[in-house]
DNA sequence: AGGAGTTTGTGAACGGGAGAACAAAACGGG
DNA sequence: CCCGTTTTGTTCTCCCGTTCACAAACTCCT
């Protein structure tokens, strides 16, 4: 009884958060292929998980489904991102504008998913003549005042490793929290702000492992050495 | 039943395989720097994690170090590359040359840990005139062909998502074993083919939930300071 | 040579997430 | 109005991963 949550301060496990996204971009799916409603099972199918998980999933946000019918995807849809803080855009500012750093710019991605690139920035003066995707690369300097005046909470780095810590702590500096990172560097910021990093060497590295093991012991039995 | 463990297929946890790669990097970074000894504590701290853990995840491939000591950073670095099957280079295609197709050719962080791009491939003619990082771009209908002579078992996918599968499925009749998906679908694949997914929006959007409560959530809390 | 000081490797406790299974709720048909 | 069918929301159990804590093992100094 007096466990009555607040509904806005419910904690939602990690692991479900990482695959709220995934069910938004089911649903947003299923939409435009015309579909209303769908079952848990049709859902599941969609995003790639077990039912029972997208259940157990979807009870942290509430009760939004309808026993015996299934989810209204609309609502759903809605009720997640709202949960996930997409329901307007967030401004996000990209450092680093090389080979990466413009496949992001011209990403379309972000747009339809909740995000908008305000501002790209470079410490190579030599890049600041361009436009890319409609926005002219700036210098590194304007850092503070984009961010402010853009009120302007998540950045993305795309810097060679070197650089990249000492984007991340102009970053925090400025008043950024939340930071996207895809320079393989191992960065540290002070408490409340996040970062998740993006490693496609860590990625293949992995595969690789498995890979190995697949033609070492693919089903017999194996000889040490 | 047929429990039987043979030495050399230990298993590895999978957390613990998606470390390996970090502390590879760390003690690159170390032996660059001229260390040739380290602490659990050290290395634990250059690769951001708990030391404990680190000690744990490489007892898993066997006693490498010395107690009262700590480890040798080469000896360590080779022992943790020839685990992940990384001591010598596995070659890659990639496929879908377009603005991330670009940035992954481009990229060299791939060629110093293990893979090499041995061909682009893009399904639109008018890009196979390009030569991109030294590499011609290809017909996607060469795929079979190339994947066949050089032995290739990993493939990235960087095509739009709705082609995703069908690249998908063909790489997989080629021969591909191990497929890194930049493209935002879910892919079905037969068993004993790996599938690893890298996806912007998704990360973009747990940062933003993180970001959300943030500013909502102060109230409940222990705050001040 | 022996003891003090380090640092590894691991056993054990703990917490969180995955999946199976089921009771509660809604709908429809008669 | 009642009963069978469908599908959700939740409970329970098991497993994996994290962390603590400590004995074993090695070095170095006296
Ligand atoms: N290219 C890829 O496909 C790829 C893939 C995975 C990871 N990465 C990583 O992403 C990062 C960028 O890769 P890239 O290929 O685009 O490199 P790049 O060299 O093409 O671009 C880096 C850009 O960062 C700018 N820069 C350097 N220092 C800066 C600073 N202090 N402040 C602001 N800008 C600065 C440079 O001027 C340059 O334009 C690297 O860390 C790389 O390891 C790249
Ligand atoms: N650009 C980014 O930063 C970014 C970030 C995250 C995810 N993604 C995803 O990566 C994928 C590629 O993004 P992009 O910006 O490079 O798109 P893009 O449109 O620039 O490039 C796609 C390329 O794939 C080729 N292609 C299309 N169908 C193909 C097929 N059946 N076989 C082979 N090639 C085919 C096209 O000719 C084109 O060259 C998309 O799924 C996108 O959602 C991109």
């Amino acid at each position: 009884m007096t466990a009555r949550t607040p509904d806005s301060a419910r904690d939602i496990p990690e692991a479900t958060v990482a695959r709220l996204p995934v069910y938004l971009r089911a649903l947003t799916g299923l939409a435009e292929g015309g579909t209303t409603t769908c079952s848990s099972e049709e859902l599941a199918a969609s995003a790639g998980v077990n039912s029972a998980k997208l259940r157990k999933d979807l009870s942290y946000l509430g009760s939004y489904g309808t026993r015996g019918v299934g989810y209204d995807v609309e609502y759903l849809r809605y009720q997640i991102a709202r949960e996930i803080g997409v329901t307007h855009d967030w401004p996000v500012v990209i450092v680093g504008i090389g080979n990466l750093g413009h496949a992001l710019a011209n990403y379309s991605g972000f747009r339809s998913r909740g995000f908008r690139v305000v501002a790209l920035l470079d410490a190579d003066p030599s890049r600041h003549d361009e436009v890319v995707a409609g926005l002219d690369v700036r210098s590194f300097e304007d850092l503070e005042s984009i961010v402010a005046e853009n009120d302007v909470s998540i950045g993305v780095i795309a810097t060679p490793a070197v650089a990249a810590q000492a984007v991340a702590d102009r970053m925090v500096a400025a008043g950024i929290t939340s930071i996207l990172n895809f320079a393989p560097s191992v960065l540290s910021v002070p408490d409340g702000v996040d970062v998740r990093k993006v490693d496609l060497s860590i990625e293949l590295q992995i595969l690789a492992y498995h890979e190995q093991r697949k033609s070492v012991a693919p089903a017999g039995e194996v000889s040490a050495t």
